[in-house]
DNA sequence: CAGTACAACTTGACAGTGTCAAGTACAACG
DNA sequence: CGTTGTACTTGACACTGTCAAGTTGTACTG
């Protein structure tokens, strides 16, 4: 049976996946090697494979462990007073940049076969029930489920394609010289924000408060 | 001095190109060897390398061929008749689906280093100004080019994370039940070129025709 | 026409990789 | 004490990227 996480057998696991997590920040999930996560974890080079199979195996539990990050994240907006679409936007900006080594996986089930690890479907399904709730602070009760979903998906694609232009793409090199990062993003998140909240205005949706 | 690429030597390299392309479009960049590379390519293993130099080396290559790609799509655009934004959003997409290999990578400068290799980089900025071209249509020539900027960004982001959602990420497994992915995907690029529609028109912008 | 230079490869070697297979240590249980 | 199971380790294998050195053919000089 599974010990205690308290115990030390626990500590291997996290250590090997704290030891991924740093490669992954630094170097891309590409450049993630087996036998240098041991190496790091102090433990031998099969180790991490008595816990996670294989190496699509430690990728589905970094995607894992990142989704149910999401979903908290999404959670966390609720709190916010912004309004919800720019507060999702930023908050799913902030979740990409403070977990490169969680998002860069997340997303790509080339590599970490969301399809085939049960457990790392379920968390991204949580997410994206916390996503639908979210946006549903944005559309308020008054819209059908489908259009709802629409929604979602929109707003996803939207917050998603900045994320990964800012974190892997060539967005931090295309900005005008003289100008700043940080400024553009906000001018990005703002703008598309005013979208999504003329669109619900012009759809006659009234957001719900707090 | 390098050969006309009518002749036999400039084959190899295109050989060796397509034989990449088909192994990142099936398996993914990762699973990317240069030593199948070859075999597929019938040369020995280290012929790429005489072309290419090291493995982010083709990488670079195929994403410099993907931009200067992505750039004519944008150019064509111009010659539909639909609303520039959703006739944008439809050229990204099918840009995307028809070319995985070349989508995939080129926006990885985590793994083919955009910054390193010059030629890449320059084909990113053709087909980013063309992108602002296209945008301009949307915009019209009254505004000002730092909300110009601003305004390619956002539109960048939105087909952007669109496509990649699609491509490699969840959102294909994450259609309700009982619903078409395509009639999904049409749903949110029409939402989205909504919104952009709505927003230019509260900001007085007025597309310019054909 | 001999000589040289250079591109376009090939062959060989090396350290590092993912993963299968087998072994060891040790706690829990009967 | 013996069995069972977990949590690893050690060893091996085919494969990988890449450096180094060789080979072939072609072009161009003297």
């Amino acid at each position: 049976m599974v010990p205690a996480p308290s115990e030390q057998h626990g500590d291997v696991r996290r250590l090997v996946l704290d030891a991924a997590l740093a490669i992954i920040e630094s170097d891309g999930a590409e450049s993630l090697s087996m036998r240098e996560v041991a190496r790091r974890a102090g433990v031998s080079h099969q180790a991490p494979y008595h816990y996670f199979g294989d190496r699509s195996g430690i990728l589905a539990a970094i995607s894992e462990e990142g989704f149910t990050g999401l979903a908290q994240a999404f959670r966390d907006v609720h709190e916010t007073e912004m309004p919800a679409a720019k507060a999702g936007f930023i908050a799913y900006l902030n979740f990409a940049r403070e977990h490169i080594g969680h998002f860069r996986v997340m997303f790509r089930n080339d590599i970490c076969g969301v399809t085939t690890h049960a457990s790392t479907a379920i968390a991204a399904d949580c997410a994206f029930d916390e996503l639908r709730l979210m946006v549903a602070r944005i559309t308020g009760p008054s819209i059908d489920s489908e259009t709802a979903h629409t929604f979602a998906f929109t707003l996803w694609s939207h917050a998603h394609g900045l994320a990964t232009l800012v974190i892997d793409g060539p967005l931090p090199n295309k900005i005008p010289p003289g100008t700043n990062l940080e400024d553009q993003i906000h001018a990005v998140i703002d703008l598309s924000s005013q979208m999504v909240a003329l669109k619900a205005a012009e759809m006659g949706l009234v957001p719900h408060g707090h």
